[in-house]
DNA sequence: ATTATCTATAGATCTATAGATAATGC
DNA sequence: ATTATCTATAGATCTATAGATAATGC
């Protein structure tokens, strides 16, 4: 297995450790130097949304990524030790927010809310390719995935906390806090399903911010304006954040 | 290819034309003398639904039909044709009610809308299988499932134009009219997404009316209890309407 | 004669493991 | 010595077609 793959940043002669390839370069041929888990996983992206998880072979995956099949299981020990990467993925950024705006005290739950299905819609409409349709496999079910399914609910968990901490949540009837958590979870994750057509999502700025204003209508917030201001405001915040921060991007460090 | 099925209504001494099935009854050996069309898409329904498409073989299809992997073929042509058979039966109910809905010009736009959403979401979430998740896969954009589509997009269709009809969107600003009814159509089809979670959609009839509760908040609705009331009835005049006409439950006359 | 099944099979896969090998690193 | 690839392969599938066959219908 890979022990951590030491950064070597500007190392322009590309010669690298290991046996070369002979599998020719994959596609565009663009790819060059990625990291090769990298490359497994963008080759994965595309081809399990576009041809399905079980339909895709590893074979395929491996020669869009420049090797030969057997190789991939140098990286990972089975297809779906792939697939659950990719899933974690997916997840990861919005659940980061989502226990950030958790903590910040300072804005109304209604603007932290708002910026939360804000950034988490953008987040499934913008993706180079539908992964989020890949929570739906009843693969997922299965004990590999505990992982990822837990990262899940504690992003359901926290959009239920922020949803209880808004000022009309006091009129709620009881048990409709956590039926209207599940409507404002499933109108986010709509995304995915309006991406199924080809149009609508084109803008996903403009989209992810009229959910964003759907989940506060659901939460029957009073002024809706104001906490939609309030909660760009947080989501910029976020971004800047994340810019001064390290490498929330690639997220190689904690495989 | 099998004649229109003949009915005979009744008929004790069950036995049936064609060479005798020798694979055993299958699980509960319930089924017994059920139509074999319908078997195989019960069939098929648990399988793809517990184990996904691709990973579901025509053999184990016909083995919990209690046939042959083989004889599968006398009844569908393909794989696919069945899964779009069974795709098109999980839709054409609602799609029946959302034409009828549009054409009942004595009851409000908004009730029309909540009736709609209440009668979709349930057929979603009270389903014995969670059919819906089939929607996403990848297979679907081929041209066989091209009926299954249209029919979608023609429900689909009918909430944007009840939408469009509320007292409410008059103030809508221009555009919004289309993203809003991806929206509300989103929040339905929540309930596929819902489902993966065991435990909230444990009573469809409640859920359901939440989720169309949801809708009119989402339309900006002015009086959701007096839409909700009216939207109440219109379930059940169609419910009644349905009882009364003949076989729209079976939908086998139409194969 | 018609119907609904059966048996048999062609031809094409697919995942994961074992063990060899060609680079760089020291 | 370590790393990242390669080749080869076991063993197990899977869909759809061809053609035989055992019932009922007339």
């Amino acid at each position: 297995m890979p022990t951590a793959a030491k950064e070597s940043p500007a190392d322009r002669p590309k010669r690298r450790v290991g046996r070369p390839r002979v599998a020719p370069e994959p596609g565009g041929g663009t790819a060059g130097d990625a990291d090769p888990r990298d490359q497994l996983l963008a080759a994965a992206a595309e081809l399990f949304t576009v041809q399905g998880y079980t339909a895709t072979s590893t074979r395929a995956i491996a020669a869009r990524a420049g090797m030969r099949q057997a190789s991939m299981y140098y990286h990972f020990p089975s297809k779906e030790a792939l697939l659950s990467s990719l899933l974690e993925t997916t997840v990861a950024p919005s659940l980061e927010f989502a226990e950030w705006a958790l903590a910040e005290q300072d804005a109304s739950a209604e603007a932290r809310l708002w910026a939360l299905a804000r950034i988490d819609a953008a987040q499934l409409a913008g993706a180079s390719h539908n992964l989020g349709a890949l929570y739906l496999l009843p693969e997922v079910r299965q004990e590999v995935f505990a992982p990822f399914r837990e990262m899940r609910e504690r992003l359901r968990v926290s959009y239920r906390e922020l949803l209880g901490r808004t000022g009309a949540a006091r009129d709620y009837p009881p048990g409709a806090l956590a039926q209207r958590a599940h409507l404002v979870f499933g109108l986010v994750e709509g995304v995915i399903l309006a991406r199924l057509e080809n149009a609508p999502v084109a803008d996903p700025a403009t989209y992810s911010a009229g959910v964003a204003d759907g989940v506060l209508r659901l939460a029957e917030c009073g002024d809706l304006a104001a906490a939609r201001l309030q909660g760009l405001r947080l989501c910029a915040d976020w971004i800047d954040r994340s810019e001064h921060l390290p490498s929330t991007t690639t997220a190689k460090d904690r495989a």
